[in-house]
RNA sequence: GGCGGCGUAGCCAAGCGGCAAAGGCGAGGGACUGCAAAUCCCUUAUUCCCCGGUUCAAAUCCGGGCGCCGCCUCCA
C-alpha cells in the first residue's frame, strides 16, 4: 500500500517488519468535548487501521490522551475544580464520543500524567547530550543542536525569526527553541524533577509514549495537518536527537474541516460538538461523510452535507436489508463483475487510501445488486449484498445488522398488510392510508408494487451512541 | 514574506499520459400506484480555472497567470 508521506512529500510504499504495523495518532487534550473537526483524524485513521487489519496486518494503534496542559489548568481554575477532575471528566466523555462515532478503541490510550517520570528521564538525557539546556527551572530544546530541524515542515531555522509574531522569550538561546519542561507556578499541578517542581512541556509526551509502546521507530505517525509545525517538527527533533534513529517512517496528515471555507476551530467559534452532529445524523453518516472525501484535502462541513451522507448510507442499508431478507439462493450465473469491482476497491485503497474512490466502487456493487434483483437473480443480489458488507466492513461501514423482528411481529405486520389490501379493494382509502401511516411511524414502511405489498424496516433514526462500534 | 495544498457537471467527489471523464446528492423523464412513499430504468461535463509548451496522445507532465485555503501562535 502506498501512502503520501509528509516528510518526503511523495507517495511511499508502506513497509513494515513482519506483518505488524505500529501506528501512533495524536489524540485530544481533554479540556472540553471534542468538536466534529477533531473527529476527522480519529475516523480516518481508524478506517485505515481497520483496512490494514482486514488485509491481514496486525496493527498496534496508540492514541494519547493529553491530560495535563495549560487549557486544562485554566478550565479547572474557572470551574473551581482540580485539573485532574477536569481531565478525568473529559477523558471519559472523549471515549463516549469515540464509541458513538464507531471508532474502535485504540490498542493503547496512554495518558501523559502516567508518563511524567519517563519524560523527566528523557529530558535529562537530552540535557546530558547537549540538545537541551536549563534556564531557571525551565528546560529548552536547542534547535541549533539538531541540524535537520525543519525537515518535516520545510522550514529553515533562520526563517523562524523573520515574521515571527511571538515575542521572543529572553531565556531562549534561539527563537525556535521550545520548552521540554516548564517550571510550575504556585497552585499549578506539578511534579518533581532535577530542575525543580514543574510539568512537561508540549511535544514530549508523544515521543516518550510512542517509544515506550511502539519502539524507537514507528511505521506511521498521524494527526491533523495543523500539527506539522510546530508539534510534529518538535517531536521529530527530540526523538531523533535522542536516538539518532528515524522516529517515524511515514507521517500522515489529514486535511482540516472547514465551515464555509474557513477552518473549524474552538477559537473561531464556528464549531459543532461531535456528539451533537452524531445525535442528529448518526455516527455512520458522519463516518461516510468523512470517507467520501480524500483524507488529505480540506473538507467543508455543513448540516446539508452530512444529511446527504446519511441519505446515501440509508439507501445502502435499504438495499442490504432487502437483499438479506430474500430467500436463500445461489447466483443464477457467475458474477465476474463483482470480482472485478472487488479488485478495483482494493486497487483504489492501495493507492494512498483513496476512500472516496472505494465508496464509489461500493455504490457500483449496490447497483449490480439492484440489477440482479430486477432480473430475478436473487442469489446474485445476495452475493452483491455480502460483498458490500465485507468491503464496507473493512472501512468500518455497513456493519449494522438487519433489525431483527420476532415471528409474532412479522405475522402481525403481515396481518395488517392483508387487512389494508382488503380496505383498498373496498376503496376505503382513508382507513388504508391510516394503517400505512401508523406503521410508518413505527418504523415499518409499506411498499406497494406490481406483485403486491412488501414491507421493509426503515433505517434506524440516529440516537447518540446507538451504533457504537468496537473492533 | 516563507512553506504546503487546492481549483473536474447545479452541489459533493474520483481520476496521476491513451477506451465515449467513476460514484453520490439534486434535478428532469419514464415504469409502478386509488393517491403517495419507496424502488427500479433512462437522461443530466465533446470537457476538466485561464494562457502557453512538451507529446502521436494531457484533466493528468512543464512554464506563466488568476482565484481559494491551511501552517508559520494553543489548535485534529
Amino acid at each position: 500500500m502506498k501512502l503520501y508521506n509528509t516528510l518526503s512529500r511523495r507517495l511511499e510504499e508502506l513497509k513494515v517488519d513482519g506483518n505488524t504495523v505500529r501506528m501512533y495518532v495524536c489524540g485530544p487534550t481533554v479540556y472540553d468535548l471534542i468538536h466534529i473537526g477533531n473527529a476527522r483524524p480519529m475516523i480516518v485513521f481508524d478506517a485505515l487501521r481497520r483496512y490494514l487489519e482486514s488485509r491481514g496486518y496486525t496493527v498496534i494503534y496508540v492514541q494519547n490522551v493529553t491530560d495535563i496542559e495549560d487549557k486544562i489548568i485554566r478550565r479547572a481554575q474557572e470551574e473551581g475544580r482540580t485539573a485532574d477532575e477536569v481531565a478525568a471528566h473529559y477523558t471519559e466523555e472523549y471515549f463516549r464520543d469515540l464509541a458513538a462515532l464507531g471508532v474502535a478503541r485504540p490498542t493503547h490510550s496512554p495518558r501523559a500524567t502516567a508518563y511524567v517520570p519517563q519524560m523527566v528521564a528523557f529530558v535529562e538525557q537530552l540535557v546530558a547530550s547537549g540538545h537541551a539546556y536549563v534556564v531557571d527551572g525551565d528546560v529548552y530544546f536547542s534547535v541549533e543542536s539538531f541540524p535537520a530541524y525543519g525537515k518535516l515542515s520545510g522550514r529553515a531555522r533562520e526563517e523562524q525569526e523573520a515574521g515571527a509574531r511571538v515575542e521572543v522569550d529572553e531565556k531562549k538561546r534561539h527563537p525556535g527553541d521550545f520548552a521540554l519542561w516548564k517550571r510550575s507556578k504556585p497552585g499549578e499541578p506539578s511534579w518533581p524533577s532535577p530542575w525543580g517542581e514543574g510539568r512537561p512541556g508540549w511535544h514530549t509526551e508523544c515521543v516518550v509514549m510512542s517509544r515506550d509502546l511502539l519502539g524507537e521507530t514507528v511505521d506511521i505517525h498521524a494527526g491533523g495537518s495543523d500539527l506539522i509545525f510546530p508539534h510534529h517538527e518538535n517531536e521529530l527533533a527530540q526523538a531523533e536527537a535522542a536516538t539518532g534513529k528515524p522516529f517515524v517512517r511515514i507521517w500522515l496528515h489529514n486535511g482540516l474541516l472547514t465551515v464555509r471555507g474557513e477552518r473549524m476551530g474552538k477559537s473561531v467559534g464556528n464549531f459543532a460538538y461531535a456528539r451533537d452532529v452524531v445525535g442528529k445524523y448518526g455516527g455512520e453518516a458522519v463516518r461516510y461523510f468523512y470517507l467520501a472525501r480524500d483524507w488529505r484535502k480540506p473538507l467543508d462541513f455543513s448540516d446539508e452535507a452530512v444529511a446527504e451522507a446519511k441519505r446515501t448510507v440509508d439507501r445502502v442499508y435499504d438495499f442490504l436489508w432487502a437483499a438479506e431478507a430474500l430467500p436463500d439462493a445461489a447466483p443464477s450465473e457467475p458474477l465476474p463483475e463483482l470480482a472485478a469491482l472487488e479488485e478495483r476497491f482494493h486497487a483504489v485503497l492501495e493507492e494512498d487510501f483513496t476512500t472516496p474512490g472505494a465508496l464509489g466502487v461500493l455504490q457500483e456493487i449496490v447497483g449490480v445488486g439492484h440489477a440482479r434483483r430486477q432480473a430475478g437473480d436473487l442469489g446474485g443480489a445476495k452475493a452483491a449484498a455480502t460483498l458490500v458488507r465485507r468491503l464496507g466492513g473493512s472501512l468500518g461501514l455497513f456493519g449494522t445488522p438487519r433489525p431483527a423482528t420476532s415471528a409474532l411481529a412479522d405475522d402481525l405486520i403481515q396481518l395488517l398488510v392483508e387487512l389494508r389490501a382488503e380496505l383498498r379493494t373496498a376503496k376505503q382509502f382513508a382507513l388504508a392510508d391510516r394503517v400505512r401511516e401508523r406503521l410508518f411511524a413505527l418504523g415499518v414502511e409499506l411498499r406497494d408494487g406490481p406483485e403486491g405489498t412488501r414491507w421493509a424496516l426503515r433505517p434506524p433514526s440516529p440516537e447518540p451512541g446507538a451504533r457504537a462500534g468496537e473492533g
